[in-house]
RNA sequence: GGUCCCAUCGUCUAGCGGCCUAGGACACCGCCCUCUCACGGCGGUAACGCGAGUUCGAGUCUCGCUGGGAUCACCA
């Protein structure tokens, strides 16, 4: 049977970064053996549904390359792929299972938290009362219009077992369970159940999600059972972490996919990072594209314990993508961070020094400060130990440096330096007391990327011999 | 609190009884390369939570403890 698995959303907001390695790790199960994806919203619970989230959804996947076979926009042989568009549906299922005896009637109102005599909360497992209202009583009622929702039947003898792809096999008891609402008032399923049915009707073959779902699966079973419905595979995730104690969540403001594109990491680089955190190939590679994931992805090597969520080494290896991208496209996209620089710079050289230099693109602003205004620096900038150069050192090299390079016809890196090395030679010192004070004198600042040729071609003629102009005045 | 789940370097992880004096990656430190910085290369520091047991032999199996997480809604 070909494998189908499904992301299930709700729209409440952006995606987060657990969210978006659920959807990946069901994407890749999907394609690692051939089978479909499919994308379906769960906007069942009305109160919590957040403008632009369902666009924000489609946008993401679509970004990092995850590709639904059937959704709400491409549609598919089993749609609708939008629960409220689905919600008739539900009723019916209901109240057979009601007639199977896996549900009943219950006329109870909302259920209130129950306190104990020093206030705190009484948890127990509810057993509701109007599981004993006769059928027929139950009916009448409903008939004669009173409000009721349809709650789960749980026999609270014995144990529930099932087998999950990564925990192994999993027992709890019966009595363990919570008579759940299945069908609220307002007629729209609970995700419990919509999960079920939708599952089933869509044929999805491997549940994966959250393993905060492990002991609420044996009630799923249950209705999988009671209607005669194969279960599905169970494949239960464990959580990304923000650190040992925390999950990442969207309520703390944990970082997005979104907020990570903003701050200038890679889809792709993305994606890679957090298949990794809680998967590993078996090999030492770690370097991955969503395609060749998708060819050697397997369960099996689903780990069971959380894992956190490292920025440190997902910038790392968001370096790792950026230095592996062909020169034009990181120009492009680097363009954005270029919007201030001034005209007489040579925009190519420049993204040719910084491509090795930079991990995420937003640290191009902070490197490139120099080049758009040439800061105010002291003479002592000029010292330095172990290139033994020092202000007096610049006052003495620079209007040379500055004859060499007026002179200069080719005007790129290897000339440059060339020119340069041929003047310390000429003069009898060190490359780095001609080439440190000439760089220093281009940039003001201590460390900058590249080296003085490379800056002198990224600034181009005009502009080098007019900062060394103004350094040799300062100088003296 | 009941129940369920988890437990190897700071972090992500390899390890499915002997190949482990525990391997890789990030980070950190040192060296090399070098026109500063970065890239790249080389090397280093650093972990099996604790206690019993099973076994000739345990990071690997069992039990207990400890620590952490999850779950117990007309939310998903």
């Amino acid at each position: 049977m070909k494998t189908r698995t499904r992301f299930a959303p709700s729209p409440t907001g952006y995606m987060h970064i657990g969210n978006l390695r659920t959807a990946l790790y069901e994407y890749l199960i999907a394609k690692a053996s051939g089978g479909d994806f499919i994308l379906r919203i769960e906007d069942t619970d009305q109160k919590r549904y957040v403008e632009g989230a369902v666009d924000i959804i489609y946008n993401t996947l679509k970004t990092v390359g995850i590709r639904w076979d059937e959704g709400p926009d491409v549609g598919g042989d089993f749609g609708p792929y939008v629960q409220s568009e689905r919600k008739d549906l539900y009723a019916p299922y209901a109240h057979k299972l009601v007639e199977l005896g896996g549900a009943h009637y219950c006329f109870c109102g909302e259920r209130e938290e129950q306190v104990d005599e020093e206030g705190n909360e009484i948890i127990c497992k509810f057993e509701d009362p109007c599981k004993k209202i006769p059928l027929e009583e139950a009916k009448k009622r409903i008939a004669a219009g009173e409000p009721y929702v349809i709650r789960q039947t749980i026999n609270k003898t014995g144990k529930s077992k099932y087998e999950d792809k990564v925990y192994g096999l999993i027992e709890i008891d019966y009595d363990e369970l919570d008579e759940g609402v299945l069908l609220k008032s307002d007629g729209f399923p609970t995700y419990n159940f919509a999960n079920v049915i939708d599952d089933h009707l869509m044929g999805i073959t491997h549940v994966v999600r959250g393993n905060e779902y492990l002991p609420s699966t044996p009630k799923y079973n249950l209705m999988y059972d009671t209607f005669g419905w194969q279960r599905p595979v169970y494949v239960h995730l464990p959580p990304v972490m923000k650190d040992a104690q925390h999950k990442l969540s969207k309520r703390n403001g944990d970082a997005s996919f979104q907020d990570l594109v903003a701050k200038g990491y890679l889809p792709e680089a993305i994606i890679n990072y957090i298949a990794l955190l809680g998967w590993n190939p078996g090999t030492e590679e770690e370097i991955f594209s969503i395609a060749e994931l998708a060819k050697i992805f397997s369960v099996e090597r689903l780990n069971k314990s959380p894992a956190i969520f490292d920025i440190v080494k997902l910038t790392w290896m968001n370096g790792m993508y950026i230095r592996a991208l062909p020169a034009e496209r990181f120009h492009q996209l680097a363009q954005p961070y270029y919007k201030d620089v001034p005209a007489f710079v040579d925009q190519e050289a420049l993204s040719r020094t910084l491509q090795p230099r930079i991990e995420t693109l937003t640290q191009i602003s902070e490197q490139i400060d120099f080049i758009v205004a040439l800061p105010a620096f002291q003479a002592e900038l000029y010292a330095n130990k172990k290139m033994k150069t020092d202000a007096a050192v610049a006052r003495a090299n620079l209007p040379a440096i500055r004859e060499v390079l007026a002179g200069q016809i080719e005007w790129n890196n290897d000339a440059l330096f060339a020119a340069l090395k041929a003047l310390a030679e000429k003069l009898g010192v060190k490359n780095g007391q001609i080439l440190y004070p000439a760089r220093i004198a281009l940039s003001g600042k201590e460390t900058t990327p590249g080296g003085a040729t490379e800056i002198a071609v990224i600034l181009g003629r005009e502009e080098t011999l007019r900062r060394l102009d103004a350094a040799i005045a300062a100088l003296n």
